[in-house]
DNA sequence: ATAGGGTTAG
């Protein structure tokens, strides 16, 4: 085509489409796709605007809608590029469509023999990892190096995170070590997962050697970022080891965010060691009267309306458009931000101090140590602190509070805080829908939480593994094992991998039920998967060992 | 334009 024959006004609106969609404002892009189209004369979408759509949907949640304009854009003969296919490729990979994400990535390595770069090949080692797809992962990394593809940095991290998120931790530290060893193709990020590691079991060794791997970052000139120092703060507690705060400080000489959220963190307990404002710990907001119906628009508006299904066929067709599903998208562009159920992305990125989220994200870190050791109350004060600065908070703070409300059976807080983000931009991320289950269970609700997930399901929206396995626990304890064993299958069908709490909770809940035949084929099952058993593992066996013993006395 | 902070099991 030629440059001079295009309109000047379609680049224009190719730039306004992406960069709304950058704000999470689909709706504004969907009407600009709208108005692109009713212009006069009008302006016909281009690969570009197709490209930009495609991940202004994937950006907002809505793969499955992503993922039919992409077929329509073949149809109306404009052939997919390498961003094209880059686009639809992540957002599968991120909504756990990875049978999907592996079929566009071959249809464009086998097909159209278009060349993606490493960052394709990275999307899908990540979603392999993410679906605890192991075996895959790895026989997908050789994958890589045989199509000649220079492994990044970012490979690395992938690889050494998802090992350790599968069980190998042994693994993942040859990875990283022999790769230090070389000294190359390691960088802050890989620091950072180690030190997350370290951190994470909180004896006082680990949290030493974390502190020596910092050391090291520092030396190396890696960036010691928020990441990193919420990892050795939550180490730090854990441990209880304030002579490594303080040794820390020392070894750092740059500026970095820690010395602020040292500084941040002692501000936060003079505040905190104030009056406490006990109305703010229990204020019942929410006249919560049991009906169910409420708990399903909360969720998701579209799912009690169903304004979205019913509008696809009364509309009259326009048989000329190459783009009839998009066209029904912009028409209802109004609705499209509130319809996304889950975000695809989880949380935001720390860009470090002077950013935006530096006290959002120190008020979720301390929010999170407060909670683990059932400080409610002060959790709620710092919540209270952290609202009258009015700076919004991200997702995660909500959902950390929310978990120890719905852990502590006060469900009331959790609907005021839902209620509260009732006309939040942002779509709630897939953490809030696995409270949100977790929650019904508590309230014994566990036929809603079932019949919630069966509708997503149908809708096709994607659910990770975290929920599920929170509803197989729940179906359990109701005593509805046949229905949770069912699920497992549903987990396979989806294209996922069941984990290690997978199998614990099935094992667990088929022992509790007697029935003891499953709960040793699900133990078989799962050591044929390749997935090791841990304490918690042991622990039901323990109880399976006694209940075997219980019968055998019996039958004598 | 891809990677790292927590959430599920006893």
């Amino acid at each position: 085509m030629s440059r001079r024959g295009l309109p000047s006004n379609l680049r224009f609106y190719n730039i306004c489409i992406h960069a709304f969609g950058k704000w999470k404002r689909l709706d504004k892009s969907l009407k600009l796709f709208a108005a692109m189209k009713a212009a006069s004369p009008p302006l016909v979408p281009d690969i570009c605007t197709y490209n930009s759509v495609i991940r202004v949907l994937v950006i907002g949640g809505r793969v499955a809608d992503a993922l039919l304009v992409f077929d329509e854009m073949k149809l109306a003969g404009i052939h997919p590029d390498v961003f094209t296919y880059h686009a639809v490729v992540d957002g599968c990979c991120k909504s756990f469509r990875m049978d999907d994400a592996l079929r566009m990535f071959q249809e464009m390595r086998g097909g159209t023999r278009l060349k993606g770069g490493v960052v394709v090949y990275n999307s899908l080692l990540n979603g392999l990892f993410k679906a605890k797809r192991l075996d895959e992962a790895c026989g997908f990394f050789e994958t890589m190096v045989a199509d000649g593809i220079q492994c990044s940095a970012s490979t690395h991290n992938t690889v050494i995170d998802g090992l350790f998120k599968n069980g190998r931790a042994e693994a993942a530290c040859r990875l990283f070590y022999e790769l230090r060893k070389k000294g190359q193709l390691l960088d802050g990020i890989a620091y950072s997962i180690m030190v997350r590691e370290f951190c994470k079991e909180g004896t006082g060794d680990q949290v030493a050697e974390a502190v020596s791997l910092v050391k090291e970052m520092e030396e190396r000139g890696f960036v010691i970022d928020l990441v990193t120092v919420t990892s050795l703060l939550l180490g730090f507690n854990k441990s209880r080891r304030w002579d490594l705060e303080e040794k820390i400080v020392k070894i750092i000489r740059d500026s970095s965010v820690l010395p602020d959220a040292i500084r941040w963190k002692s501000n936060m307990m003079d505040a905190l060691t104030g009056p406490q404002d006990r109305a703010k710990d229990r204020t019942s907001i929410f006249p919560f009267d049991g009906n169910m119906n409420d708990v399903m628009s909360l969720l998701n508006p579209a799912v009690c309306t169903d304004t979205n299904e019913g509008t696809t066929h009364n509309e009259p067709k326009d048989d000329w458009s190459l783009s009839p599903h998009l066209d029904h998208l912009a028409k209802h562009a109004d609705h499209s931000n509130n319809s996304a159920i889950f975000t695809v992305h989880r949380g935001q990125r720390v860009e470090g101090m002077g950013g935006k989220t530096f006290d959002a994200d120190m008020v979720n870190t301390y929010m999170s140590i407060f909670l683990a050791k059932g400080k409610l109350s002060v959790a709620c004060k710092l919540f209270g602190i952290f609202t009258n600065l009015g700076r919004k908070g991200t997702s995660y703070t909500y959902n950390s509070l929310m978990t120890s409300f719905v852990k502590k059976g006060y469900l009331k807080q959790v609907w005021a805080v839902l209620h509260e983000r009732g006309g939040q931009l942002c779509p709630n991320d897939i953490a809030t829908y696995n409270l949100i289950i977790q929650g019904l269970g508590q309230m014994g609700k566990t036929e809603v939480a079932s019949s919630i997930m069966e509708q997503l399901s149908k809708k096709g929206v994607y659910m990770d593994i975290v929920m599920y396995n929170t509803l197989i626990n729940q179906l359990g304890k109701v005593g509805k094992v046949e229905e949770a064993n069912c699920l497992l299958e549903q987990i396979i069908t989806r294209g996922m991998k069941p984990d290690l709490v997978t199998f614990n909770t099935l094992i667990n809940i088929n022992v509790k039920a007697g029935r003891l035949k499953e709960a040793d084929k699900y133990l078989r099952r799962m050591i044929a998967e390749g997935i090791a058993p841990n304490h918690v593992t042991e622990t039901i066996m323990i109880f399976l060992d006694k209940e075997i013993q219980k019968k055998k006395q019996q039958s004598k």
